[in-house]
DNA sequence: CTGCATCACATTGTCGACAATTACAAAACA
DNA sequence: TGTTTTGTAATTGTCGACAATGTGATGCAG
């Protein structure tokens, strides 16, 4: 799935980002070690150049933690940071409710109740394809992201703090379980949307992701990463 | 006033950046105007290299837009982004203030209250003296965010919004009024931390931020930037 | 044997030049 | 005259090499 925020990759260090975020966000280099740009350069056969600005762009999303003239390490998971991050979902993604409530046109909205209906009927005959419910409950996400209308926001949710939220859902291994209590919670959001109901969207939102957060919390103290 | 948040400026690239955030804050470099790598690099008497990476992380915090193959152009200051930037600000730092008023140890509330005590008295003795009430206020919000313990929160607020915010207050010349309210907004907001009322602050803070945003619109409107 | 200084190596930061792309202007055409 | 085309100039993206800094091993003193 490709945020409708990214232009296409255009320039070599456009490429190289894509295929280090991947690698990142599913552990193929794993969480924790240390990025050698010289390395990377003849993995990826192209100059440090385009893979220093990639680095600059990781560090932006926070994959990676870079020191001055000690080189860049791909970030640690931890329960604290993982706290950390879904305190700031909820808080920006309750407010992302609020202003959709206000700015959604009617036919946006529309839409996306038609999508959840796409993807409730596809989710019942593909039982457990987790790929298709991740997808759908990204796209679910998104289009109210973008139903805010607030650019500040939006960037934020889907380019800085997309790829570390995924980071933590992939390596965890947070695909199956969760699948129809999201859909119906997914309902009601839009729902209370659809109403103008800012209020009630903005804190059916803050719970949807709460209990996204416990359930992967419990999945990390049970494997003690 | 040098964020906590920052190292010293190790690199070439990092005093550069210094160099011209403080440059586009002030419209010396002005607001919409093209951004030129060569031109910039012989201003600052430097190669392309750090050049561009200071170049990415004022992209990083708002202050230029780049397209790819086309350049980077200071951004252009709006109404509408003003509303959408304080939308996220008010947000942010009512957690920032509700996560405050779980996390702030005694003794950090009790400096915080010394603060403010010492910036009431010189602010009265040098009455009218724009600088030191801009710091005051700026190193109060600095105090609860840092107040919060949350990276990405602080991360947020004192890094990659912090200068555009401060780009639309010194643009717009929002020095003078609404000192002595805001002295008495912020004891409010920490009497609220000390006691522990996290939603009480989160409240307070909101309203504050409001209040401020309200003031530099009505500027940008009689003004008619 | 432990702690510290020294030295060699590897990595990051910076530079100047070249390639690829875009933007602007002049010219050709309808 | 207005529009498209084409060519040139300037800008951005990329490269390889050098300089500056950090890192780890080795040797020496205590």
């Amino acid at each position: 799935m490709q945020s409708p925020t990214w232009k296409d990759p255009v320039t070599a260090a456009d490429r190289v980002l894509l295929e280090i975020q991947r690698a990142i966000v599913e552990g193929q280099i794993p969480a924790g070690s240390k990025i050698s740009e010289p390395e990377l350069a003849r993995r990826f056969d192209l100059s440090r150049a385009p893979l220093r600005e990639a680095l600059a762009r990781l560090e932006r999303c926070h994959l990676i933690e870079r020191i001055p003239n000690s080189g860049a390490r791909v970030v640690k998971l931890s329960v604290a940071g993982l706290v950390s991050l879904y305190q700031l979902r909820e808080t920006l993604e309750g407010l992302a409710c609020r202003l959709a409530a206000e700015h959604m046109t009617d036919q946006e909205i529309a839409e996306v109740q038609q999508l959840l209906d796409q993807h409730l009927s596809s989710q019942r005959v593909r039982e457990g394809e987790s790929y298709y419910q991740e997808a759908g409950d990204v796209d679910f996400h998104y289009r109210v992201i973008l139903g805010s209308k607030n650019p500040y926001l939006i960037n934020l949710l889907c380019d800085e703090l997309y790829f570390i939220v995924r980071m933590y859902r992939v390596q965890l291994g947070m695909n199956g379980p969760r699948v129809s209590r999201a859909f119906d919670e997914h309902k009601a959001i839009i729902n209370a949307i659809a109403n103008r109901d800012g209020e009630l969207a903005d804190l059916l939102m803050r719970r949807h992701i709460g209990a996204s957060r416990r359930n992967i919390e419990s999945h990390f103290k049970q494997q003690g990463n």
